[in-house]
DNA sequence: AAAATAAAATACTAATTTGTCTTTTATTTC
DNA sequence: GAAATAAAAGACAAATTAGTATTTTATTTT
């Protein structure tokens, strides 16, 4: 469904928000340990979506990354937007390059709802929301 | 959503089930053509699905591709499990390896039941029942 | 039986995605 | 201002997916 690097992204965005609500920063190295992920390979996730404004990050002693109010009100489609681009929530199932209510694929009817849902789903997931689920300990996002 | 290889398969699939209703068969060429994907790549795919009795082929003049009566009842989550596997329909959204009711990562519970809707659609969707539309050029398998 | 046809098998190549490592730059603390 | 810290940047490496080409095998037609 998502790529493995959209998959670190939202972890890693979930994460961070959960850990520096308090003001505080996360490195690198609890990022990578908190979400099981590879350290460099996440780091170079969260140099990009930095640079996009999707989260904060402050160099030197006591650095490392963190969220602003506005970034907790990003969804997840924002995030897979920005990494996977769109075709998840526009592209043909069959991989039509003009699929479309008129010249439809063969799955095109039953795909359209279902994609449909998969974007208000998203779209109405803020990383916000799944920080207190993560306090008490109801979801995860390792193992 | 689907690999390429999954694409292919599914439109190739689609495409012979349509052509050899009249028990003829078709060769690789009009194929690729048919479903406008490289030709030696929907060969090998189909090679693949021919080993493992999604589709009929015979070698030789008149050969080809073609099906028989219950390979039209084959849904397409058969072909997307033979070639993608199951983790469409099983995964996790976020890629954790034990993501469970017990063990849930943050979307699990609006993930499942997009999953289950995906799941339902392609398994009620029989290869059979996208050949009237075809045939009326109302559904389209390549462009 | 020879020639022609078409899939099967096999071996490659290219591109993309995933993952790793090293060097540089900015910031803070001492 | 020097040392320490931590992200930024950039260069590789490995693995997977996608795509291409060549040779072999089976079948049919003549």
């Amino acid at each position: 469904m998502f790529s493995k690097t959209c998959e670190y992204a939202i972890r890693a965005l979930i994460f961070i928000a959960q850990k520096s609500k308090d003001g505080s920063r996360v490195g690198i190295k609890d990022i990578s340990a908190g979400i099981d992920s590879p350290e460099y390979f996440i780091a170079k996730i969260l140099q990009d979506l930095s640079r996009k404004g999707f989260v904060q990050s402050a160099k030197g002693p006591n650095g490392g990354f963190y969220m602003e109010g506005k970034n907790l009100q990003q969804s997840v489609a924002d995030i897979v937007r920005e990494i996977d681009g769109d075709k998840l929530f526009s592209g043909c199932g069959l991989g039509l390059k003009e699929c479309s209510e008129n010249h439809p694929c063969p799955i095109h009817n039953d795909f359209k709802h279902i994609r449909q849902e998969i974007k208000d789903m998203l779209e109405n997931s803020k990383i916000e929301m799944f920080v207190k689920n993560l306090d008490l300990k109801l979801t995860f996002l390792k193992k």
